[in-house]
DNA sequence: AGATGAAGCGGAACGTTGCTCCGGATACGG
DNA sequence: CCGTATCCGGAGCAACGTTCCGCTTCATCT
């Protein structure tokens, strides 16, 4: 599955990195949907070369955002040690996936679309928060302040559903929506 | 805004509705995403007769499913007569919503999206389906059964939202995801 | 050091989008 | 029955993700 090389060559370790740089840089101002070759552009590359080092758009994104959502992931534990409750733990933790997905422009509608290719996302968020979120989901169940018919992926989705567009739009707040949604969890 | 023309002559009279039968069929099968192309092919027309008569994609889209979307907006009224209180006028017309987004591929994920070019779909929802939505929000809001600073806005976005991508992933009900959302918003 | 071949590079090119344009066909009013 | 306003068809454009392949560059072996 994941094939964790660095490249052995110095020149192809350089184009690695100007790569992963650059399309931080260009996520960041066009959002996760910039064109590959904006990306390669600014890398001062071919669009060849990246797609040597990621083989598909999403790869990329991948690769770009990989430790944020394995600390997102990691941030779990501490929720769940920091908070009063599990339930509490719920919401700070989902406060920081939001943080996550709304920050990076398109990130949240990237993940729940699954035209197939994007494979290489749903599996890193499959593999790495959907855990995560289990482990505080069923802690939470545990303590009786959610149902135990309640998965930890219809609360990913619920939540990263929640966050699809939500940056440019006044009228919409994924945190507060997200809120209501977990306030919808809880048992009476 | 609204042009509101049925063409004069025959033949515009006959590609207008091959166009929308065509559409529609073709929107079962592969989603709402289809390619224009794929809809001029299935009517036996030209790529230009579909632009003539729809400017841009998202008008086909509208016009496919203004009927079904009208209709939802009117059935917020007849869920507000039906239903014991507003709360489950509320919980009534979202299921109807939700079957309406859930059983067109796709319809939810061209709503988050505003790319702009989506704007007939953006303001078809917004001044059909948005007012019904706030009356049934003001009901339960007067009803004490929603807090009052909830808009519809973010009801109608967050049902919405929820629906996107929902057919064909087993693990993941929008029904369910909505129901937990509108419990959220419930006063204790 | 110099040769060697595998690994890497760049960008032209392909297939697919949404959408535009215009020469030619067509139907309606006289 | 004929003129013309309207409509049709599909070639064509720009942008996208992705592939391909000739040329370059680097690590290695003698």
């Amino acid at each position: 599955m994941g094939t964790r090389e660095e490249p052995v060559r110095a020149d192809a370790r350089r184009s690695r990195s100007a790569l992963l740089e650059a399309a931080a840089a260009v996520f960041v101002t066009d959002g996760v949907d910039a064109p590959v070759r904006a990306v390669a552009a600014r890398a001062g590359v071919g669009v060849g070369t990246v797609y040597r080092h990621f083989p598909t758009r999403p790869d990329l994104v991948v690769a770009v955002y990989r430790h944020q959502i394995e600390s997102c992931a990691a941030a779990a534990r501490t929720c769940l040690d920091a908070a009063a409750t599990p339930y509490g733990a719920l919401l700070d933790w989902a406060g920081t996936f939001v943080d996550l997905l709304v920050t990076k422009h398109g990130l949240a509608g990237a993940l729940s679309q699954d035209s197939g290719r994007s494979a290489a996302l749903h599996s890193l968020f499959l593999e790495r928060v959907l855990p995560a979120c289990a482990t505080i989901v069923a802690a939470a169940a545990d303590a009786g302040q959610v149902p135990h018919d309640v998965t930890a992926y219809e609360v990913l989705r619920g939540i990263g559903n929640l966050c699809v567009g939500a940056d440019g739009d006044p009228r919409y707040d994924a945190r507060r929506a997200v809120r209501f949604f977990l306030a919808g969890l809880r048992v009476a």
